[in-house]
DNA sequence: CAGCGCCCCTGCCCGC
DNA sequence: TGCGGGCAGGGGCGCT
């Protein structure tokens, strides 16, 4: 379900709400998702302060005073926030209850998303410490995709996904991106001139800014922190568009497979 | 190392 | 109406 924009709108949306709030209590329902939930989350947890809610990529932090709560929602999570008496659903997994009626819910019917803990700073972990730039930062720009790009084969689609080149960038934002920049999503990372790595740039940055300012996109089911849809589905532009004309030429826009997943692109816009 | 394919899991939609 | 197959917004991991 989500991307960057997504994460980022649910991080908006629990933030105000949880941040400076007491931790009463931990409700594990379900300890079986990506890894297993630890159970020191119910030992640490419980008293503590969370100081702030934070992301990097797609992952979401809760700061406290002795560790961080790591949140991943993979493909179908979401966290929500509900009422202490506002019952459970089968696939809620994960309740972090707070003082004044307020619970933190983890709902996430396919399991793969995770909640870590960690007592050190929360970058220095594993699965955070080699992650590429943030999209929408400074260290992301036209050189760095250049130069990162140069010997790659790896078709461009792919390689903009790669969490290890830039975060945030899922199988929705690599189409668009690759759209609005007018580049085909098969061709070689190494092939792409310092023009057009500029441009691939400008692009992400853009379809990103563009889609938190919306509220994120909601195919299914995505709903922000406080229950609200995004509305950018309406401004994707060949993403789940396979067969529909293209808004600016009319052509076809093409589905194909690129390592099991879809991509979609307007074979006369880009080349 | 780069690049690929495989999974983890449930729900839903489509075609027969 | 029932059922099997394929696909879904992610990404770590193991193999070549």
């Amino acid at each position: 379900m989500p991307e960057l924009p997504e994460v980022e709108t649910t991080r908006r949306g629990i933030a105000p709400y949880i941040e400076g709030k007491t931790v009463q209590d931990v409700v594990l329902r379900q300890r079986r998702l990506r890894w297993p939930v630890p159970a020191r989350l119910q030992s640490a947890l419980p008293g503590q302060v969370v100081i702030s809610v934070g992301r990097r990529g797609k992952y979401l932090f809760l700061c406290t005073a002795v560790g961080t709560v790591v949140i991943h929602l993979g493909m179908s999570g979401s966290l929500r926030l509900v009422g202490h008496d506002e019952p459970a659903g089968k696939h809620d997994h994960v309740d972090i209850v707070f003082a004044g009626d307020i619970v933190l819910r983890l709902r996430d019917p396919r399991r793969f998303g995770a909640v870590l803990w960690t007592s050190r700073p929360p970058l220095q972990h594993k699965l955070l410490a080699a992650l590429g730039p943030e999209p929408l930062g400074e260290a992301f720009d036209a050189e760095y995709l250049y130069r990162r790009s140069r010997g790659r084969r790896l078709a461009i689609k792919p390689f903009i996904m790669d969490s290890k080149i830039v975060v945030g960038v899922g199988n929705i934002y690599a189409s668009e991106a690759l759209f609005r920049a007018g580049i085909r999503p098969g061709m070689a990372a190494g092939r792409l001139s310092r023009p057009r790595c500029a441009c691939l740039v400008s692009a992400i940055r853009e379809v990103l800014a563009e889609a938190i300012e919306a509220g994120g996109t909601t195919l299914r089911d995505f709903v922000s922190g406080e229950g609200r849809p995004g509305y950018f589905q309406q401004a994707l532009q060949v993403y789940g568009r396979g067969g529909e004309p293209c808004e600016v030429c009319a052509t076809a826009i093409r589905q194909v497979m690129q390592g099991q997943r879809a991509t979609y692109y307007c074979p006369q816009c880009q080349r």
